[in-house]
RNA sequence: GGUCCCAUCGUCUAGCGGUUAGGACACCGGCCUCUCAAGCCGGUAGCACGGGUUCGAUUCCCGUUGGGACCGCCA
């Protein structure tokens, strides 16, 4: 069997988005299944619309997820004269000719069509000129007026157009650079490529390209056209649906594999499997369990299976990973207890900016105390509780957890109230909030003296009893 | 408007003529528990509709409806 050649051709007019990786993703595990050949390339012919940021942005994108290309990357722009010696071949062969209705002419004759409420397609003006003024012109792809093309799609099935349906697309344009739909066809076919995976919304394209093919005597490669990723709204991603630039998921603490894992996903199933590492996509990767139907881009589980990939990374891995995202004082902390913090979070923070978010409290010099906590918990009567806390938690032997946790259980136990009741103030005592961590596991990160100096601080932050009859005041203010 | 594509829980999907229609996210309960997670247990929720074909249709065919993509000297 011929070796299996796959390409990932984007244009730089834009940020890669979902749809462009799981393209791209897509073709890599398909020849990466098959031992064959990844290739990328830039179609860069717009040469207006075309930018090196983008250039890089993509690059750095697919480097991120880890879709390696094995030949490129190879620009269009730098292959004119390929297209222009297969031009001049259907030139030659009456496969093609030169056009020289001007842009303004096409836009009138195009909004009478619309007003007759007729078909928009070129009228075939100058199908049939012989002559050749000295104007400005481009060329036109003969297309066939009678007959019907038709093309086998991996994912789809057969498809059939007729060909009168199709008009005389410009494949050169005035200024000599040629269109995608030339320009797709002569790299594909110059680079081997096998098999065309690419994005649904380019089946109406396809049997366009599949004429070029014949007409220039070229067997055309097989096509596998991919379902839409959709918004909530469910159009095509577009801007409006938020952080579509992939690269923007690393800056919101989305971990590669996890991307890659959500994106093989959509639009493909391996039975009830969820969980793929990029070696087990490659080894079960198959076009014909790809579905035809559109997925709509579901962030809350794209965040699921985040979570999912940093609970299996090690204490250390976490730290790493976590590192450009924790706060600078974190570095201070001791080895140690930085992998307890990574211990304490792992089942929590669902993102790396979540991570730094929940874990922040524990590097700030001073506790930020979020007001609704402190009037719900720091009630006068925990401020005898504080104090006992204090006095006790001082003459803790060792500063251990279990040690910590002793003090609370006996003082619970003394006093017959309950372990959340004295939990709570401290949590906001040492956190600020009202949800965090285990509370033992946060004072032996904390250490003795900050975890005592918090607690100590959040005394002057509850009041007083009030005076109440049966005690007349005795306490509090006089 | 024309052409083409698509149609199983809210979402991603399994199913490939006979199943109590399975799993996952989300959601709702319960257990655990110092709060929140994590974990475990359980639950709500789906074959768009109408015709065929067949002993039997979620599954095959046709139509309807609905959704989407494309219709550039963009890709």
């Amino acid at each position: 069997m011929e070796k299996i050649v796959t390409r990932f051709a984007p244009s730089p007019t834009g940020t890669l988005h979902l749809g462009g990786a799981r393209t791209a993703l897509f073709n890599f595990l398909f020849s990466r299944h098959h031992q064959g050949k990844f290739i990328l390339r830039i179609e860069d012919t717009d040469r207006t619309r075309s930018t090196d940021e983008y250039i890089q942005d993509i690059l750095e994108a697919l480097t991120w997820l880890g879709i390696q290309w094995d030949e490129g990357l190879y620009y269009q722009s730098q292959r004119m004269e390929l297209y222009h010696q297969n031009v001049e071949r259907l030139l030659s062969e009456g496969k093609a000719y030169r056009c020289y209705c001007t842009t303004e002419e096409l836009e009138a004759r195009r909004q009478i069509a619309l007003e007759r409420k007729e078909n928009t397609r070129y009228d075939g003006h100058c199908r049939d000129r012989q002559d050749r003024p000295d104007l400005p012109y481009v060329v036109r792809f003969r297309t066939p007026q009678s007959g019907s093309i038709s093309f086998t799609d991996l994912i789809h099935g057969p498809i059939t157009f007729v060909n009168s349906e199709l008009d005389d697309l410009v494949i050169i344009r005035a200024d000599k650079t040629p269109t995608y739909n030339f320009s797709v066809v002569i790299d594909d076919v110059d680079m081997g490529i096998t098999h065309v995976i690419r994005g649904d919304d380019h089946i109406n394209n396809t049997p366009r390209q599949v004429l070029i093919y014949q007409a220039l005597g070229f067997s055309p490669p097989l096509f596998a056209h991919l379902p839409m990723i959709h918004g909530a709204d469910r159009t095509k991603l577009s801007k409006r649906h938020g952080a579509t630039a992939v690269i923007e998921y690393r800056k919101d603490g989305y971990l590669p594999q996890a991307m890659v894992n959500y994106l093989a996903r959509l639009g493909w199933g391996f039975g009830d499997q969820e969980i793929f590492s990029p070696d087990d996509l490659i080894g079960k990767f198959d076009l014909k369990d790809v579905s035809k139907s559109a997925a709509i881009f579901n962030p809350e589980k794209l965040v699921w299976l985040n979570h999912q990939y940093l609970m299996k990374e090690s204490n250390e891995g976490l730290i790493e990973l976590a590192r450009p995202f924790l706060d600078p004082a974190a570095g201070k902390l001791p080895g140690e207890s930085l992998l307890k913090v990574a211990e304490i979070f792992k089942p929590r923070a669902r993102t790396l900016v979540e991570f730094n978010e929940q874990s922040r409290f524990l590097f700030l010099d001073t506790v930020e105390t979020d007001p609704e906590a402190a009037q719900k918990f720091f009630t006068p009567d925990v401020k005898n509780l504080f104090y006992e806390l204090i006095r006790k938690l001082k003459e803790v032997p060792a500063w251990k957890e279990k040690e910590i946790e002793d003090v609370f259980r006996n003082i619970v136990q003394a006093r017959g109230i309950k372990m959340a009741k004295i939990a709570q103030a401290v949590r906001v005592a040492l956190t600020g909030k009202t949800v965090s961590p285990g509370l033992f596991e946060i004072m032996g990160i904390l250490g003795q003296g900050k975890t005592l100096q918090r607690i100590e601080s959040a005394l002057d932050k509850i009041p007083s009893a009030p005076p109440s009859p049966s005690e007349g005041g005795a306490l509090g203010r006089g």
